[in-house]
DNA sequence: CCGCACTGTCGAACCGGTTCGACAACGGAG
DNA sequence: CTCCGTTGTCGAACCGGTTCGACAGTGCGG
């Protein structure tokens, strides 16, 4: 069947450990040693047996992904995310098991404490994470995208949404908008204690009201045609001058209702948005937004797992890194 | 540290082997004992090392899924896939491993041949598909969303794209079109031996052949701004009453063109697809569709995948299963 | 009362790697 | 010529489970 390190050794004539040592390169093997293992390899297709190694190095060479899939969000961004953690973790020589199961708790406990994996990245993490305390009694070093309350003891990986929400409404307020249609997450976000939602509306209001600029506040649907119903009956009242949505499902909307009814960007309404520039290609999105950046924050978390993961355990002190917004202007505000 | 299973035996005052039985139950194991057994479990919080349980008994319990990502398809389409099959492979017990490599054949050489999984799902698979070959030589079980030419020895699962085609084509026929413009996916796809799409075009222009109809044909694009560029160009021809995409970046895109050129749909012009109710849902798509139902073949793919790991290898044959495509009228044709 | 089948448990071997300590062979220094 | 350090290889133990064969104890039938 497939061949073991045991048929190497006979086939080239040498012991399991000489061999072990050829591929490892730990200690010194003569040349023609190592050649005639090399032809033996080759010759019989041999591939270690990663359970086997997993067993003796304690080290699978794997990350565990957690990503949760709830209705309430849009799904797509989700892959904005798994794609480039998934190509960093490669390049690192990981590979990754990826876990939607529902009961995320459960699913961390039960991954974690099988040894299948070296290390976890958690995706969308929420402010009261119920993933966090089960992590923490796993001591498995992990890192995540979306900032918990508390952090304590992990790489957490995170746009700066409050600056992002400062920063378009700096934006319009510069441009002498007074009133803002602010469109964000869903309730049930906020509720679940997706902390993006509130330090985004929060500062974003918080800032308006500096400037004694009126906003109001929508939660955004996600589902359609409840989008563009929304969006519609949103668009009725009288005098809008400017909108900010945070909302991936209602931007991606945005464009045909607004088509629909007639009205110009940036001149009947000025539009901003939060979303990532692959995202705005892949919907033609011609709205000046902030870029989320969802490839960078998705390696910069493998990144910093994988530093955690080969350097002694506390000479490594765990960190936030909230990424600083950035705004790029493609003319749908004035 | 973490238990093992010499720790439990210890603890409840029995040898290794008998926690094992215990476990599995596959020795009769006295009620007190057994009790004490769970109850050393609980106590030390003891899981099973997924690794030295993989060595023992050569399964993994996890199923490797092979997704491949080309710039050239609407990204957001393949994740109507993955996540059932995750969440199907679950339920039978599996974890999945996913792999999104550029160079295919090798990731399944790698993981195969490193007995990293019991088998091996493959996602998009091409007519002439690389990965094909490795995967016979590796003796993995497996299975396979798309229709490769010689499917022998694999379960595979694809929609019927040619009756698909002829259906869109009848629909439109029955209703008196003449002329029918039909956007396929990129020349590229074509060429990488994406199979569905020839399958689908051919039927699609002989069916319309044998009505008299006359077809026109375009390679449709995937990236923006180029999508709306193309299908500005395509509306700008005079006398133009059907529409047949087979596209997904296309038809997500087509509702905000239409809506910026005004064209009513249907009085101005009929259009009918190719999607998933999902898919539909996710952008709000008000068309006619032949149903692509990734759902239905991500988990027969699972499904059948677990049966041939789980029966003698031979007492199960091979097979090729064409979904029948089913439409779903939204009114959009007329 | 003996023999036998059945139940419950144990010890040992095994899965396929890695790693440590031992040691032979060799070359150079004293 | 002896001693020592270096180089290259080997054997054995170990990682943490599973499984097979052995066997003691028990209950039952003859």
């Amino acid at each position: 069947m497939v061949p073991t390190i045991q048929d190497v050794a006979r086939y080239a004539g040498v012991s399991r450990s000489t061999v072990s040592y050829a591929l490892s390169g730990k200690r010194t093997i003569s040349r023609e040693t190592r050649e005639r293992i090399e032809a033996a390899i080759t010759e019989l297709g041999f591939t270690p047996h990663a359970g086997a190694r997993a067993l003796a190095t304690s080290q699978t060479m794997v990350i565990g992904l957690f990503v949760q899939f709830f209705e309430d969000e849009f799904s797509p961004a989700m892959l904005q995310y798994v794609l480039p953690i998934s190509d960093a973790a490669r390049e690192a020589g990981y590979d990754i098991l990826m876990v939607t199961e529902a009961d995320g708790p459960h699913a961390v406990q039960r991954i974690s404490s099988s040894g299948m994996v070296d290390g976890i990245i958690l995706l969308n993490v929420a402010h009261e994470d119920p993933r966090l305390p089960v992590l923490r009694k796993m001591r498995q070093p992990a890192s995540m995208v979306g900032l918990p309350r508390t952090p304590e003891g992990f790489d957490v990986f995170d746009l700066d949404f409050a600056e992002s929400g400062r920063i378009l409404v700096d934006h319009l307020a510069e441009r002498g908008h007074r009133e803002i249609i602010l469109i964000t997450p869903r309730e049930h976000v906020f509720e679940r204690g997706g902390a993006y939602s509130w330090r985004f509306q929060d500062a974003a209001l918080q800032r308006a009201a500096s400037y004694g600029i009126r906003v109001r506040s929508y939660y955004g649907e996600t589902q359609q045609p409840a989008v563009n119903q929304q969006l519609n009956q949103i668009l009725d009242a009288p005098d809008q001058s400017a909108m900010v949505v945070h909302n991936d499902a209602v931007i991606a909307a945005l464009p045909s209702v607004l088509y629909s009814r007639g009205v110009r960007v940036p001149d009947d309404l000025s539009v901003a948005g939060m979303f990532s520039e692959d995202f705005g290609r892949l919907f033609s999105l011609p709205y000046t937004a902030v870029e989320t950046s969802p490839n960078k924050l998705g390696r910069s978390a493998v990144q910093a797992l994988v530093q955690r993961m080969t350097t002694p355990a506390d000479a490594n002190p765990w960190r936030v890194d909230l990424v600083a917004p950035q705004i790029t202007d493609r003319g749908s505000t004035r």
